[in-house]
DNA sequence: ATTAGGG
DNA sequence: CCCTAAT
């Protein structure tokens, strides 16, 4: 197509600070270049590629997990996970697919950006691509390298980012496995449990790095170069977790749920060099600002789930509000601490190093409340609603909840095995583990059922007619889920997948395998108060949603949208999407088919109307024509048919 | 998942 | 761009 533009990104000097001893010497230091020759390359892709090509190059990472991050300014613009397992002559590679995401203390990407917007936006300043593991024990082999490998990206490193890379593009020569489907298996051998701690980072953009946008990343570096104890190295990162909803998938459907860290999460990086996080979990610098959301690998993309990801994004944004202090706050607190906090906010964090440190860190970053009824007179006042609403939280968190742990979809029954154990530590599990909140059997006082105990709802004090219910601010799930307990997950950080999102602070999921978990929900009465609950989850629903970023289409765009709607036709936006966009992800057919119901628009209206770029008259003229002709097509068509069935009858 | 249209 | 109904 004409509009693609080529371009090369090169990659080179990345270094590789921890690697086994065994291999180590070999392979301190790789370099390699990879040409990529689509400007409008999703940064996943990229990322896949570069993964791939560190598996590939590199033995040192065995068993291990590559996050590449790519970011800049702004924490990351996308995450790959690649895992992958040597054994022997055998390789085991798995990426997954992990678009998006991240967000700084104020900023949230709530969408994946093209490579190509993504230099626009400045935020291929750094790419950092990690390589994770279950262990860390070797890390503090390679002190020194990372050390000095700091230094030098500390100084001005060298960026090697641009058309091309010192003038020739190198092919990177790797396999298709690494960038089209994700996961890959290329083996399924079971993997040694070989295990490195491998932290990179490559800067990029040839003549500068900006580290002004990227505090993080310097204090990251000082901390690395001024700091000789080893625990304190902070090039590595910590098998993170995060929270996420969780709901059995036979009861997800095709709604899955998705889910995002919060902005605050990150902010966790430079913490960390002070706080007893930092030593206990080594790795955890850089995953702290990997925020990242995750996605099933089936998950389709569909304009309609992409949006719902925004949402949820945009939704934890807003909620992430707690720092660090807050976080161990309401660690410490447990779940049934604390309901000042109206938000029910729970952070997560979770460190695990086995081989250094038998210490699991978990906090959990807002979990929500079931949906929760109130009903009040409309003539309450506000502080009325908010004591009502604080009484019937107060009351179910405090009423005798039992929380319960969930790992792969299936409870975890033995309240005495340990965490090893039980696999909850194993990097595929983690991805699994999710807790959640239970009526308790034998409560203190049990929470209220609705249907046995009325007290539950808010009744109202006086005469008035009941016209109000509410669902509190803090769930907001889909309808079927709402009766059900929520529950919250653990996510490895690095495998954060696409689509699902897990927000710590958003979805809580449903999970019908609990019967007795209704109780936790009080539930309207009367058909009026059904009546009204669809009204507020849309309305409500609507302040959640966050826009996609509107991205007007370039001239180039529009130039390749005519094209390809003169070939084919007006009602064919599929095909025009795959003829001429199909690596724009950011446009859906839906959006073309608009965007040519614009033009058309647009074209016939006078140009002082018009708003935006201006579009070439030419083109306008072709969009006129194009839309006349393929519009006698269609009549032509319709007569056609109606003939036919004329006949048929 | 796509298409077609209204908002 | 979003939202939906209808395919």
């Amino acid at each position: 197509m004409a509009l693609q533009k080529r371009l090369d990104y090169g990659f080179t000097g990345y270094q590789v600070p921890a690697i086994p001893r065994s291999s180590r010497s070999a392979r301190g230091r790789r370099s390699f270049k990879k040409k990529v020759e689509d400007d409008k390359m999703c940064a996943f892709d990229l990322l896949a590629i570069v993964a791939g090509k560190l598996l590939q190059e590199s033995e040192a990472f065995h068993a291990s997990t590559t996050s590449v991050l790519v970011g800049g300014g702004h924490p990351a613009i996308a995450n790959a996970t690649v895992k992958h397992e040597q054994h022997d002559e055998d390789k085991l590679l798995k990426v997954e697919r992990t678009d998006l995401v991240c967000c700084n203390e104020s900023v949230i990407v709530s969408q994946p950006k093209d490579f190509q917007r993504a230099q626009d936006d400045g935020d291929l300043e750094l790419i950092n691509i990690t390589a994770n593991s279950n262990s860390s024990e070797k890390f503090a082999q390679n002190k020194n390298k990372n050390r000095k490998f700091f230094n030098k990206v500390e100084e001005g490193g060298s960026p090697c980012f641009g058309e091309s890379y010192e003038g020739k593009v190198v092919d990177g020569n790797v396999p298709d496995t690494c960038s089209s489907e994700y996961p890959m298996d290329l083996d399924t051998k079971p993997p040694p449990l070989v295990t490195s701690d491998s932290s990179i980072e490559v800067p990029m953009r040839r003549d500068h790095i900006v580290r002004r946008s990227f505090p993080e990343f310097r204090d990251d570096v000082k901390v690395v170069s001024k700091d000789d104890d080893e625990n304190s190295s902070g090039c590595t990162q910590p098998s993170t977790v995060t929270l996420k909803a969780y709901r059995p998938a036979a009861h997800i459907g095709d709604r899955r749920m998705r889910k995002l860290f919060a902005s605050n999460y990150w902010k966790l990086g430079p913490k960390l060099k002070d706080g007893e996080l930092f030593n206990s979990d080594k790795r955890s610098i850089f995953r702290n600002r990997k925020t990242c959301y995750t996605r099933q690998r089936s998950q389709r993309n569909s304009p309609f789930k992409r949006r719902k990801l925004y949402e949820q994004s945009s939704r934890s944004a807003s909620e992430g509000r707690i720092g660090s202090e807050d976080m161990s706050n309401l660690f410490n607190k447990g779940l049934n601490g604390d309901a000042s906090r109206a938000s029910s906010s729970v952070v997560g964090q979770e460190s695990s190093s086995h081989s250094t440190d038998p210490h699991v860190k978990l906090s959990i970053k807002s979990f929500r409340v079931p949906e929760l009824f109130i009903e009040i007179p409309e003539t309450a006042t506000v502080a009325f609603l908010k004591k009502k609403v604080t009484e019937a939280v107060t009351a179910m968190l405090g009423g005798g909840l039992r929380v319960g742990v969930v790992l792969g979809g299936k409870k975890v029954g033995d309240d005495n095995s340990t965490l090893l154990q039980t696999g909850i530590l194993h990097d595929d599990k983690l991805d699994s583990l999710g807790f959640t909140l239970e009526p308790n059997p034998s409560p203190p006082s049990p929470p209220p059922s609705c249907d046995e105990d009325p007290s539950f709802l808010v009744h109202c004090s006086t005469p008035q007619p009941l016209t109000r219910y509410l669902t509190t601010p803090f769930e907001q799930g889909p309808s079927d889920a709402s009766q059900y307990p929520p529950v919250i997950s653990l996510s490895n950080l690095a495998e954060s997948d696409h689509d699902s999102v897990l927000s710590p602070t958003t979805d809580i999921s449903a999970n019908k395998t609990t019967p007795d978990s209704r109780a936790l929900v009080a539930i309207p009465t009367s058909v009026e108060a059904l009546a009204m609950i669809p009204m507020h989850r849309k309305s409500k629903r609507s302040e959640l949603v966050q826009r996609r970023i509107r991205r007007p289409f370039s001239v180039s765009e529009v130039e390749a949208l005519v094209q390809a709607v003169e070939k084919l036709g007006t009602g064919r936006w599929r095909d025009v999407k795959l003829r001429a966009f199909d690596n724009a992800k950011h446009r859906t057919y839906v959006d073309l088919k608009d965007k040519w119901k614009t033009l058309v628009h647009t074209a016939r209206i006078s140009p002082q109307q018009r708003r935006g770029e201006p579009v070439p008259q030419e083109l306008l003229d072709r969009v006129l024509s194009a839309h006349a002709y393929w519009s006698q097509q269609q009549a032509k068509q319709q007569a056609k048919q109606q003939t036919e069935t004329c006949l048929l009858l």
